[in-house]
RNA sequence: GCCUGAGUGGCGGAAUAGGUAGACGCACAGGACUUAAAAUCCUGCGAGAUUUAACCCUCGUGUCGGUUCAAGUCCGACCUCAGGCACCA
């Protein structure tokens, strides 16, 4: 039992009296910019979790720093949001002083785990001082225009009379209460997102993210190509739609529209059913945010009487219908339905009792719509469809999107799922939007000087029973006078989301302390990027495509050097309980990383945290495994026993521990912790068979276990007299030393292992198959057969083919 | 429904380019040391058949097919689990 708590104090303090972590801006090396989320500084502590991303991020930074690099890895606090504004009413406190106390414990439960964290770049996403920065930048995003004012609904709970976000109203009750939420239109800042839709997908080309997070980022912008279509009104008036299957055109039986959308409220003067049409737009809206599967599971809606469509290519006249599978904000809000090659519209046309009609043949539309998933690629040819009749889907979808466009009714469009940003939140723990409402010239900007914009420093700061902000309460902070005419004028109460603070924070972290600017451009052209960014898998589509827009913007102002400022982005698995489901308060699965720092130490959390499986996968929690992790460790420090004065490794070692080096550098850099541990177990097991190894065999194990278990290591090197391991130089290996002289080689017969030779390595096929024929197994295999064949691959297999 | 990831011993998981499946660790069992326990060390440990024993043999990476001298790995169809998105025309 060594003394841990001892040596990991005595260690982290030498770190940090030292400053051996720190990264310095334009250093004559070379730079290399490591991130890990910053943590959201709940009350519940650091989790085991965050204890497997940051080590995983430590190791690689602690090797880097040893290759010569000038590595970035910092550490700081996305401390905006709902929770502790919640924890804050909750317990009677200033959110800003829960935060600091939050922020505290957090920092301790680090600094006791050792990670390398350039501390001096350290701070809160609340600190004036940075969010001054987040609003300078909304400034610039609203004079870019990219920032507008909009209209749009929220849900809102009647009972407890606040906003909720689609998270607490999931299933469509408050999470609270359990009151139904409904919507409730609100005025509330947007960014103009969808206007960066096709950059955001081109910008994915220069980033080295994983494919499947790249797969996330294009599912969430969702871009789909088709044919915006103009429809004529009997009797005058026309819309559009949207459709990405011209080809069925001719199949069109009747239009839907949404009942949420501008359409029906244009048509509502020449509707004969005014009635109902508004009885049905005011049940949509009340369910439009509620659980869609539960009350939406058959087509509903009523038709739109006295108004008829004409179909623009053959000129028939059809109905139109209200349906609120039809969106008011995709699109243009209104569709053509086509029953026999959409599945949606088939169910609606069941529904109702509409006329069906095939335009493409090879399906069987009875049971339902042949759609295009099935019809696509596979040859299928136009019916029913006049002169398009004969020619493939693929051909007539071009012949007939040509002849439309010819004729000026159609345009090739692309859609996107992606939608404005909603940056508004009715919340007092938010960035204060710094815009001001002045009844003679409207929003206007705060000027740039007038930053930051503080958030008052009051006890009341729980939501008003309006819907507004608790802001919007506060007097002081409200009245103010418009900067443009000198007018008394009102403050935006609105917040922004926690999302706006975490967009930026990498840029920040290259240039922490300037108050001249978020950072400079020196800096940030200095560090270049952030070459490895690892996060929760959960974060890989919103935060991740939040911060890129953000990064765009800035640089399509000139603000930031390039348009993608992250090179790699990888996701962690999670951390389960030992029942094998998430950890919560509630399961009682929960482990505490500070008992186990306490019982352990942080070395053996640490090692066993990388040690307990693939990186990219979920991994439930062992503690057998972890005890196992400590006898590992103590191993290590036994060996010290064994240890002899020689400088040099021992010969027979030598293979090992060349291959041990090529190894652990490899899994470093390629998130394989699992097998670089696996690699130095190997590698204690071949040192602890001899009866001694040497000082250079010991070493080498330390210098490689080092990132791990940074502390243990440190101190054993110590003891045997070196300069501190965080200092030298991350050992090299010798190519020609990684292979074993003799090598075994599987003999098969027809491809079943019989046998094994022990053979010199680069023996030449000859030498294998005589080898390989020799064995008295493989002749009594052999033996009254006919050699087909002998498959042989130097230094891998010998397979020998019989008949 | 769609997208993504994953199915390998009692468990966590290995298997850079298709080439000895189960590395490494845990758990378990037996043994050594000890008055005893802990710690430590040694041995065994996918299933089955056979055998005094050893070797050897058969089967085995979710299921069913295929390609190949050779498949956990490649191809096709499917099943289960986890996560994300969900009426996006």
């Amino acid at each position: 039992m060594y003394n841990f708590k001892k040596i990991e104090k005595k260690w982290q303090d030498y770190w940090d009296n030292n400053e051996s972590f720190k990264a310095i801006t334009g250093s004559e090396k070379k730079p290399y910019y490591i991130l890990v989320e910053f943590p959201y500084p709940s009350g519940s502590g650091l989790h085991v979790g965050h204890v497997r991303s940051y080590t995983a991020q430590d190791a690689l930074a602690r090797m880097k720093r040893r290759e010569g690099y000038n590595v970035l890895y910092p550490m700081g606090w996305d401390a905006f949001g709902a929770p502790a504004e919640q924890y804050a009413i909750k317990n009677h406190i200033h959110p800003k002083d829960a935060v600091k106390e939050n922020i505290k414990t957090f920092k301790g439960q680090m600094k006791k785990l050792g990670f390398s964290f350039d501390w001096s770049r350290e701070f809160s996403t609340t600190d004036p001082e940075y969010y001054k920065w987040t609003q300078w930048q909304f400034l610039q995003f609203y004079k870019h225009g990219m920032a507008y004012k909009a209209t749009v609904p929220v849900n809102w709970c009647p009972n407890c009379k606040t906003v909720l976000s689609n998270e607490d109203a999931a299933g469509g009750v408050c999470e609270r209460c359990g009151t139904s939420v409904i919507q409730k239109e609100k005025s509330q800042w947007m960014l103009k997102m969808s206007a960066y839709a096709e950059d955001l997908l081109k910008g994915l080309d220069d980033t080295n993210f994983k494919e499947r997070v790249k797969l996330g980022q294009i599912n969430w912008i969702g871009k789909s190509t088709g044919v915006e279509l103009d429809v004529n009104i009997v009797g005058g008036g026309k819309f559009s739609i949207f459709t990405t299957c011209i080809e069925t055109v001719y199949g069109i039986t009747f239009f839907v529209i949404a009942p949420d959308g501008k359409l029906i409220k244009e048509l509502m003067p020449r509707v004969e059913n005014k009635d109902e049409v508004n009885a049905y737009i005011e049940e949509t809206s009340k369910k439009s945010s509620m659980d869609r599967t539960e009350l939406n599971k058959g087509k509903t809606g009523v038709e739109v009487k006295g108004i008829k469509a004409i179909n623009p290519i053959n000129g028939k006249e059809v109905p139109i219908f209200l349906g609120d599978f039809v969106l008011g904000d995709y699109g243009t809000g209104a569709v053509m339905a086509v029953p026999s090659h959409d599945q949606r519209d088939f169910e609606y046309a069941k529904e109702h009792n509409l006329e069906m009609l095939e335009v493409i043949s090879g399906g069987d539309t009875t049971a339902k719509a042949f759609e295009k998933n099935e019809y696509l690629g596979k040859g299928c040819k136009l019916i029913n469809s006049e002169e398009f009749t004969g020619m493939t889907v693929e051909e007539a979808k071009e012949a007939i999107t040509n002849k439309l466009e010819k004729e000026g009714i159609a345009r090739r469009v692309n859609n996107y799922k992606m939608r404005d940003w909603i940056f508004s939140r009715q919340r007092f723990w938010g960035e204060p939007i710094p815009m001001i409402y002045c009844e003679k010239c409207g929003w206007v900007p705060m000027e740039e000087k007038d930053l930051p914009l503080l958030l008052p420093d009051v006890a009341e700061y729980e939501p008003t029973d309006t819907g507004e902000s608790p802001l919007a309460k506060i007097e002081s902070f409200v009245n103010t006078t418009c900067p443009k005419c000198g007018c008394p004028a009102k403050r935006e109460t609105d917040t922004m989301p926690n999302w706006a603070g975490s967009s930026w924070y990498f840029l920040r972290f290259m240039d922490p302390h300037n108050e001249k600017e978020f950072a400079s451009m020196d800096a940030m052209k200095y560090w270049n990027r952030v070459d490895w960014y690892n996060g929760g898998m959960e974060h890989t589509a919103r935060h991740l495509l939040y911060a890129r827009f953000w990064v765009q913007m800035l640089y399509n102002f000139d603000l930031v050097p390039k348009k993608e400022m992250i090179w790699t982005r990888v996701s962690h698995g999670m951390v389960l309980g030992d029942n094998n489901e998430k950890m919560s308060k509630s399961k009682g699965n929960v482990i505490n990383p500070d008992d186990i720092v306490n019982d352990y130490g942080a070395d053996t959390l640490r090692v066993y945290e990388m040690f307990m499986g693939d990186y990219e996968q979920d991994a439930p929690w062992n503690t057998d495994s972890l005890k196992g992790c400590k006898r590992f460790i103590d191993r290590v420090i036994r060996l010290k026993e064994k240890v002899t004065d020689s400088e040099e490794y021992s010969k027979d070692l030598e293979v090992i521990i060349n291959k041990s080096i090529k190894k652990v550098s490899y899994d470093l850099t390629h998130m394989a912790y699992n097998t670089a541990v696996s690699t130095l177990m190997i590698l204690v097991n071949a040192y602890d068979e001899k009866e001694t190894i040497t000082k250079a065999d010991y070493r080498v194990l330390l210098d490689l276990l080092n990132p791990i278990a940074p502390h243990i290591t440190e101190e054993l090197n110590e003891s045997l007299g070196y300069s501190p391991i965080c200092d030298r130089k991350w050992p090299t290996y010798d190519e020609e030393k990684t292979i074993d002289n003799e090598i075994d080689i599987a003999v098969q017969v027809n491809g079943k292992v019989r046998d094994t030779i022990r053979i010199k390595k680069d023996s030449s096929k000859e030498e294998l198959e005589e080898l390989a024929l020799s064995s008295d197994i493989i002749q009594k295999w052999i033996t009254g057969k006919e050699i087909v064949k002998i498959i042989t691959v130097p230094n891998r297999i010998v397979n020998i083919v019989i008949r």
